[in-house]
This record gives C-alpha cells, structure tokens and sequence, in this order.
RNA sequence: CGGGGAGUAGCGCAGCCUGGUAGCGCAUCUGCUUUGGGAGCAGAGGGUCGCAGGUUCGAAUCCUGUCUCCCCGACCA
C-alpha cells in the first residue's frame, strides 16, 4: 500500500481526552476515530490490526472444534423475557422500539438467542457435544465508557456457546476453550494469566477470567510467581496438562484474594500486578436450556437439559491491551502476528528519480514475494518519515536512498530492538521472506 | 447516579475575571531554500467561539437553560 494512497491520519499531538498509552496511541497512530463516548469508527490501519486479531481467534476456535456462525446485532425483548433477563439486566442494555412499536435491544450478549437457535434444530443427544461462535459486534451502554477501546460501550466480541449431555462433556468442552484462550492470546505474544473468578449466584461452576498483565489494567491481581515461569511454547502446546498446572497455581482478583483467609501462597512468592481482562469463560450448566425450555432426548428415551458453557474474548479491546503490553516512547511495536503491515518500506528521497525508482521496483517485489507492505512514497523529509513509521510500529522497517544506493546497500531495521543494519537488497528481501 | 473539569480552525491551547466583533503553536496550501531521525524563510486559506434564550448601543466574554465530552467514585467483560 502506497502512503500517498492511503488513509493514515497520524498526529504529533496527543488529543487531551486520551488518558492511557494504549488510547493515546491509537488516535495519534491513527487506528481509530471517537465518534461518542465509547464509540469508535475504525480506521483503515485499525481496521487491519483488529482484522489480524480477529482471525487469530477465529483459526484457534475452529481449531478448538467450534463452529462459527454469526447472530444479529439487533435483537427482540420478547426473547429476552422468555429467560427472564429482561428485567435482571438492567440500563446497561440499550433498548429501544421499532416503527411497529415492538420493544427491541442492541445485543450485549447472546446466550438466548444461540439457545434458540440450537434448540430449534436439535432434539437428540446424538447432535452434542455442540460448540457454536461468532465474532459480532456487542453493545453494552456502560456507565462510564473510559480508556478509548478498552471499555468503549461498542465493541468486537467472539463470543462461543457449547451444549453437552452431561457435565462430564461440559468440562470437556470448557476445557477445549481453556486451551483455545491459552493458545490465542499467546500467538498475539501476550502473556495471559488464568484467574480463578467468582463462581456468583449460578453457583459451584467454573469460571476463569484471563488477565494480560499491563499497568494500567482495571483489576489487581493477586498470583504466585510460579506462574511465570510458564513459557510460551508451553502456551502454544497447550493441553489438558497445561490446564491442571496453570488452575493448580494461585491466581486471584483483588476481592477475591481479600476473602481467602489463608493465603497458600508464601509472601516472597506472591505477586501483584494489574491485569487487562481480555477473556472470560464459564461453564453455567442449565441455568438457559432450563429457563428457555431446551431439552434433548437421551438414549435411554429420557430427556435432559443439556449443559451449557459461555466463552467470551474481547476482540477489540485486546488491540488495546497488546499496545499497553508492547510499546516504547516512539510509539506501537507490534507483535508480527497482528502488524497491520509487516514491513515500512521508506523512500528517503521521493524527488530523487533514480531513488524513487528503486524504491518502486523494491515496492514490487516485497508484493510479489506476499510481503505486505506500506510503502511511504511521499514527498517528505526523512525524519518526519521515521518517526511516523515508527509510531505506527510495524515489525520492519526498510529505508531505500541514494546514500545506500551508492554503495548499493538498503538498511534493515527492527521496530522491537531498534536494530539496523545495512544489507544488500537481496539479503534484506531474504530475511524478510524468512 | 454523586463529585469535579472542559467545549474557541483538523489537533493542542490562549483570550473570558475587567463586554468593543478572535489569536498562538502544530497541521494544511503557495513560493524559494533545503533533504538520512518530526527543516528554514516568506506568504495564504480555514472558526456563525457547542446550542438556545436573555441583558446590553454592542456578547467568545455577563445571566438562564440545554446538549456533549473528559476525570474521580459507585457499577461492570
């Protein structure tokens, strides 16, 4: 992608609103636009990166057996009242009425309508264990939106539902999602910690909310220091084995934490940090398949209530997160996974022919080698060049101008390290194709 | 919802107290000089001062109302 053909409106000034790193940067990176409180229009580079995030979730739910689908936005209060939560949920759901009058709701979550849905189709035990999601678009009218995309009131969602028979399968399949969280969060080169959370009012289920760790997280983290000595293979190999070690170690919320008399943990082994919640899973059992009806019949001629389990991770606000985890005074340093681009190709002098045509022809042959790359063609100087590639922080940087064309060198340059060297170009287009 | 702060050019701000018809920096445009880490000089464009009403000869400025945004708290993925 050419800069001069690009919408990439970046700033050198901090807007006054923003108060975190992560918020800070995404406006002057020029990732995203407010457009109310809480409510964000996604810019062509945002776009990329939230897109990146996305399939990486989505390539690990599949992987974790789900299947995906996608619901509506829009949804009816009629299905709403049939679970009862109608009432229970409070001004948090935006509702409002269409021109028929009918009462309607902007979803923030959809548990009854995915147990609709699969209630309509699914009659016999033979169709579970079930594990349905979809990635959509959520929205939850806080009462203090703050922190940019971090709790904005819109926001991107892959939320998955899974039905078992029994509550055997339902650990399975909980289980299943566990790893799935593990092995995303550490392909975005996050480090997530597995908190135990409050069971509430449901009662003896299991839940764990997962945490990347940053300064400016909302919740306090109480954790045994053991769990950083898990390494991100491990992650990435995730397992049943993974999960039994990493439940097995003391993690907790702040209030938690407060309520455990004695905590097993030794002080000089106890850590406390603030954490980012970017997932939350939990097994409820029947609480909906009760409430809305959903029975399917067993073998033996019987009929259950199959049991259910909720998966939720913050798309958009794990943009966010990864910026507070990853970033430097220059500006964002993504992770390669996410990068909206993988390389910033920057031609030190756009006036200069025989420059600008080296950088054309180097321009074409990191697309022809599927190397997406931005390429900043302008006409500028080179300083303001650099400083806006590094604030954007795509993994590479590679610098063409006459000085090097000289010697007949390009230079390389990592984002994360600062690192440059000069290299020929074939040398360089191998180590970007490597 | 309680407490606090702010709305003046795309962004960051001054002007308001003490009314006289709007200014600075960045950004943008033009020209010249520059060109390897956010250039210099000269010039230019861009704002019904959030909105509505009131006071006044005259309102960004004073008064009343209203909307929006931000922060702290409570709440929450």
């Amino acid at each position: 992608m050419r800069l001069t053909r690009y919408f990439l409106p970046v700033a050198k000034e901090t807007p006054a609103d923003a108060q975190i790193v992560s918020h800070k940067l995404m406006l002057r990176a020029g990732l995203i636009r407010q457009t109310a409180a809480g409510i964000y229009a996604w810019l062509p580079l945002g776009l990329r990166v939230l897109k990146r995030i996305e399939t990486i979730v989505r390539e690990e739910q599949d992987k974790a057996g789900a299947v995906e689908l996608l619901m509506p936005t829009i949804q009816s209060a009629d299905l709403w009242r049939e679970s009862g939560r109608y009432d229970a949920y409070g001004p948090e759901m935006l509702r409002f009425k269409d021109r028929h009058d009918r009462e309607m709701l902007y979803g923030p979550t959809n548990e009854e309508m995915i147990t609709q849905i699969f209630l309509g189709a699914v009659k016999s035990y033979r169709d579970l264990p079930r594990t349905l999601y979809h990635i959509q678009w959520k929205f939850r009218d806080e009462v203090r939106p703050r922190f940019g995309i971090m709790r904005g009131r819109e926001f991107l969602m892959k939320d998955a539902y899974s039905f078992d028979l029994d509550e055997a399968g339902l650990t399975a399949s909980y289980e299943a999602m566990f790893v799935a969280y593990l092995r995303s969060f550490a392909r975005m080169g996050l480090q997530a910690v597995p908190v135990r959370a409050p069971t509430g009012p449901i009662g003896g289920d299991l839940s764990h909310e997962f945490h990347i760790l940053a300064e400016t997280g909302e919740s306090a983290i109480f954790y045994d220091a053991a769990l950083e000595d898990i390494t991100r293979d491990e992650l990435l190999g995730a397992d049943a084995a993974t999960i039994a070690r990493l439940t097995g170690v003391y993690a907790m919320e702040e209030e938690e934490h407060a309520r455990v008399a004695d905590c097993p943990v030794p002080p000089e082994r106890l850590r406390s940090r603030r954490g980012i919640e970017v997932g939350h899973i939990f097994a409820f059992g029947t609480k909906y398949s009760e409430s809305m009806g959903f029975t399917v019949q067993t073998a033996d001629g019987g009929q259950v209530h199959p049991e259910m389990g909720s998966y939720g991770i913050g798309v958009s606000r794990l943009m966010g997160a990864i910026i507070e985890a990853s970033h430097d005074e220059g500006g964002i340093i993504w992770p390669e996974s996410v990068a909206p681009f993988q390389v910033g190709l920057i031609n030190m002098r756009a006036d200069d022919e025989k420059c600008a045509a080296a950088a054309d022809d180097i321009y074409a042959r990191l697309d022809q080698a599927g190397i997406e790359t931005l390429y900043d063609d302008r006409d500028e100087r080179g300083g303001a060049k650099f400083a806006a590639m590094d604030l954007i922080g795509l993994p590479w940087q590679l610098i063409v101008g006459p000085r090097g064309l000289e010697k007949g060198v390009v230079e390389l340059k990592r984002r994360a390290t600062g690192e440059r060297e000069e290299l020929s170009l074939e040398s360089a287009l191998a180590r970007l194709t490597a």
